[in-house]
Order: C-alpha cells, then structure tokens, then sequence
RNA sequence: UGGGGCGUCGUCAAGCGGUAAGACACAGGAUUUUGGUUCCUGCAUUCGGAGGUUCGAAUCCUCCCGCCCCAGCCA
C-alpha cells in the first residue's frame, strides 16, 4: 500500500478519531476491528468497511482486529470464514495475528450475562416467542413487563445455568436485560440476551446450547479486545443505546464507543447478503465467485485489482448520507488501475478471415511491439503477420456508417502496428448474403510507419494472424441487473436480471503471446478492454479469458450501439 | 404513528458564520498507429422549503416537507 493511499481524505469519523488522540481519550491508542458473521462471503459494502476499518489502523498507527461474529451457528460455517479470511488479505490488510472469534468469548459472555443476572439486571424469561412479541408493545404503545421479570437472582441464576446446561429445549426460556419496556426506543424494551439453540457450532460443536445475541456479545467482545471506535453501520444507530447499556453496567475504565455510518450501495448491482445467497442458490449466477457477482471473490475473478477496489473506497467517501453509487465509478477505479499495468495484446473476438491477396503466400515475418505504449519499461514483444488474417466482424462494414473509420469498400485502414490494408473484395455466402471472408491488399511501404506519399489513413484496427493464432474461449461479462436499483421493489428482484450479462465467445484467437497466460493475469485486448485470465478455468496453452471491464468507447456513444 | 438518522450538481462528496472543493457521469475541443490513454474547456448565483438572527448563513435559531432505520429468540 502507498502513502498516498495510507492517507485518505478526511472523513467525519476520521475527524472523531482525531479529536480523541488530541485529548488523549483512549491514552493515544486507536484500536478498530472488523466483524463479518462467517454466513456468506464478502462483498464490496464489505470492502468499503474493511477499507475503512483497517485503513484507520494503519493512519493512526493503532490496530485492526479480524473478528469473525459468529454467536448465531445457523448459516455459519467453515467455508466462509476461510472466505473472508482469504479475501480480506487480498484486499491487502493484515491483521498481525488478531484473528478472534465471538465464539472464542463465549465463557467470559456468559459470565458477564451471570454478572448481569447477580447485579439483578437480567432475568430469564419464560414467555413464548409470539408472547414475547406482544409483550413488546409497538412503536406507539408501551411494552408490557414479562410475568418473569421479578424472579429472584437465585432463581434466575438457577434456570440460566440449567439453560446452559441443555436442561430446556429451544424457545422455553431466554435471557433478558431488564431495562424499561416503556421506552421509546424499542430496542431497549428488555431486549434478548441469551437464547436457547441446540444447533451444533461450526467451531465449539454441541458445547453449547445457549448463544448471545448480537447487542450482547458485540459490545462485549470490543471491550475484551480494547477495541477504542466500533465501527458500524447506520442500522445500528438504534442499537447504540443498548451497546452502551451493557458497556456500562459491565466494563470499567475504558469503553469503545460506537461509531455508525452509511453502508454502501451500488447502482446495477445488490449488495444485501440474503439476495445474493439467493442468487448462489437459485443457479442464478455459477456461485460466489461469479464474475458478475459483487463479492471480492468475484471481483476477483472478474480481474479487479486489490488497488482499485481500494481506490473506489477510498474515493466515495464516509458520510452518513443513504447512497447508491454509481457503478461507472467503481468500473472507472479499474479502467484506471488496469490501464497503468495490463500489458497490451491483440485479441479477435468475432473472426472475420482477411486474405491479403499481394502478401507472398507461405510468408511470415515478425512486428517488434511495445507492451504498453505509454511505458517503455514493460518492454516489446514479437507478433507475428502472414497472408491470412483475422479481423473483428465489426470493424468491416459494407455500408459504412457515417463517421465510421474501418474497412468498408474502397476504404483503407491502419493494421495496427503493421501496413496499411486497402479492402479489394468481400466472398458472401451466395444465399444469405453473408460475408464470409475479405480480399485486401496491403501497402508494403508503411511497415510500422506512414505512408511515404503524405496520405492520412484515418482508421486503425486489430488483426491476429490466421496461421498463428491461439483459439480460446472469451466470457464476456456485463452488469448484473439491467435497473439501477435492482431491489427497489423488494419482493421480486429476480425479475430486473439481466440475461445477456454472460455470453461467451468461442473461438476467438489470440496472439501467440497470450497463449500460455497466467490465470489470473490481466491485460488490455487494443480496443476491446480488459482481460483476464479466468483463475479457475484457463490453463496454459489453453486460455479462457474473462473481460474485465470495456475501453471507454466514444464510437459506441456516435454510433448509439454496442460494438463487441 | 413513538424513537433515531439523513437531506449540498444526474451520482458520490468537501464545506464547521466570510461569500459553493474534488471525483464520476455528461457535453465540447486538442494530441494519438488503441474511436484507448493524456491534455484543455464547460457543467449548483445556489445548498429540501419558509421564516428569523447577523454587516455577512449551506453553516446558528424556529417551523414545515421528504427519505431511511427500529416492533427477529438475525447480525
């Protein structure tokens, strides 16, 4: 990570953090921590947390703790927290060795909850689930006290250690904080602290029976970990009351204080863990590693650096404002980040044959190519040219469109880093009418240079040598969701995807330089965007590439349709 | 409806009583063997609305309007 990363704009939590070290509240210490539930694997909301989170640590000279929130074993498992665990390194953070577990404090919590319970502060409920329901009131109306509330500490004591001890099935009995069912925040309304659920843990197995809720081991995990800024979203707001209820009654000295603001939300795509697992789980997309998904994994896959998902972070900034950011951004972030480092090759997504009718037949020679034209460092590479080639379906129009700048009759067009090429003849299938192939000829006199008698050939276009091209297999990726807000009417999400968000190409070839691609690897494909190597299903010698994210393309804004 | 949060350009977002940063998007133009990159230019006389305080208000006060969150033994 580089400086100028480290020091992020100012934000208003930052400007907390700030103010704090000045007055020496936390005795010079920032501690954050970040705490997915292991239920489903990391999107970029998350990235914007643990960008936020980590990058705080790191400015500050404090710490970031990983801190898997696993107090409910329904939905949790293994896989996901080796996911996120995997996904949070290559974001690029560390978390030195403060890996924890919620599930790892289960004895202290629940010595807590007995503390609570001695200091007359907590009770065991015995009321059903629908009772406790009702009892609760509504936004307008007072709760009622459970019949429970007044039980003695002995008693309560007595029916805690026995929930514990598997004595009750689930929903008999609950934990409660006695604070006020009267309150106008309902979250205050005696709120839940311990129920009973006789599901085996993914990490503590049948050990336990019973299991804190989240207002109560969340807070009390920051304390234990010294945690100095909780940060958390805007959904919490409510339940800060309750943080600092219980931070209160149980913690001396220093308290972490919890700091919410607003989650993110990304225009074509969703970013609420419940849709998604749908998605996964319907066969909507080939799972959380899609490329389309919004998931690190799939970002990841996609070809997204770490860099410009860090970038796009950094750059929406941290507000309290509800906010649906616009996905052109986040895929500005990676144009940007790719354009500096992708090396540049030559790649025909839809084959047109081209036969260069004056090129000597069984001749081959070699073009010396930079990788990047803006960088030298990155070096050249050989391409080769023969008598066959193939060029983009598109970049050949027999009636050409105005302003258009390719092969079209009597035109010419520069093949890029080689001749000029003069279009003679198109072979139509006699039928259809269809272009089955080109007869051009080329200007033997403009290898790599203009032409020596002064004339402008204004339109350059891609070639891969017939001869020597690697076929491969090209998935083309676009948005998701075809509507902005894909959940805006919640119910039917499903009914705003968009169906041509896969379409794969097969074969389309390549130059034989990226014939033994790293997965993984990304690079430009001159004038049709960004590729990558997929992770999972390209092998040497047989490259399927994803794209990444297209060029910007100001053609496609003239012409008004798409042109890969 | 009770409580809480939030309203600054199409989208994010600075601004913290001294007279509206920046980014994306969009629109022009220059350079270009990627219709890419890069580079210029334009893009809120106005900050949800109405009053008020002040020499001066997006910033302070009052009222109003709108949006979001909370009535899981989820987090």
């Amino acid at each position: 990570m580089t400086q100028t990363e480290a020091s992020s704009p100012s934000d208003f939590i930052r400007e907390i953090i700030e103010n704090d070290l000045k007055t020496n509240k936390h005795g010079g210490i920032t501690a954050t921590r970040f705490p997915p539930e292991p239920n489903g694997y990391l999107h970029i909301g998350h990235a914007k947390s643990v960008c936020l989170n980590f990058g705080i640590a790191m400015q500050y000279g404090g710490t970031c703790n990983l801190r898997l929130d696993d107090t409910d074993p329904s939905g949790e498992s293994l896989e996901y927290v080796d996911s996120i665990i995997n996904d949070v390194h290559w974001l690029g953070f560390d978390w030195g060795g403060r890996l924890f577990y919620a599930s790892d404090y289960f004895e202290k919590l629940y010595q807590f909850a007995v503390e609570l319970i001695t200091a007359g502060k907590a009770y065991v409920c015995s009321l059903s689930a629908d009772e406790i329901r009702e009892y609760r009131g509504s936004f307008t109306e007072p709760g009622k006290e459970s019949p429970y509330r007044n039980r003695s500490v002995d008693e309560n004591l007595d029916l805690f250690q026995r929930m514990r001890a598997g004595e009750f099935e689930d929903g008999a009995h609950v934990l409660r904080a006695k604070i006020d069912m009267a309150s106008s925040n309902v979250v205050m309304r005696d709120p839940i602290l311990y129920r009973i659920k006789k599901e085996p843990h993914y990490r503590t197995g049948t050990d336990w029976l019973i299991y804190p809720m989240y207002d109560f081991a969340h807070c009390l995990s920051d304390a234990i970990e010294g945690i100095t800024h909780s940060i958390c979203t805007l959904e919490f707001d409510n339940n800060r009351a309750l943080y600092d209820w219980i931070i209160e009654q149980l913690i001396t000295g220093r308290r972490p204080r919890q700091i919410e603001f607003a989650r993110l939300n990304v225009s074509y795509t969703l970013l609420s863990k419940r849709k998604l697992i749908e998605l996964v789980d319907k066969g909507y997309v080939a799972g959380w590693d899609d490329p389309r998904m919004p998931t690190v994994a799939g970002m990841r896959r996609r070809g997204y650096r770490p860099e410009a998902i860090r970038k796009f972070c950094s750059i929406i900034g941290v507000a309290k404002n509800e906010n649906l950011v616009d996905i052109s951004l986040l895929e500005h972030c990676v144009r940007e980040d790719l354009n500096e480092v992708a090396p540049r090759a030559m790649a025909v997504l839809r084959p047109l044959r081209v036969v260069i009718d004056n090129y000597p037949e069984g001749q081959t020679e070699e073009f010396e190519v930079p990788n990047h034209p803006q960088n030298q460092a990155m070096g050249t590479r050989k391409v080769p040219f023969s008598r066959v080639i193939y060029i983009e379906r598109d970049d050949f129009h027999e009636n050409p469109p105005k302003k258009y700048r390719r092969l079209g009759p009597g035109r010419e067009v520069r093949l890029r880093n080689s001749y000029v090429l003069k279009y003679e003849r198109a072979v139509k299938n006699e039928h259809t009418g269809e272009v089955l192939e080109l007869h051009c000829t080329y200007d033997k006199d403009t290898r790599q240079g203009p032409p020596p008698d002064g004339r402008k050939v204004e339109g350059v276009i891609h070639w891969v040598s017939a001869e020597h091209a690697v076929p491969a297999e090209i998935r083309l990726y676009d948005r998701l969701f075809n509507v902005p807000e894909p959940a805006a009417e919640s119910d039917d999400f499903l009914k705003n995807l968009n169906n041509g968000s896969l379409e794969i190409l097969t074969p389309c070839y390549l130059e034989p330089s990226l014939k033994n691609a790293a997965p993984g690897s990304a690079c430009q494909f001159e004038r049709l965007g960004y590729f990558c190597a997929d992770n999972k299903d390209s092998r040497p010698g047989k490259p399927v590439f994803n794209r990444v994210v297209t060029l910007r393309d100001s053609w496609q804004k003239i012409s008004g349709q798409g042109t890969i």
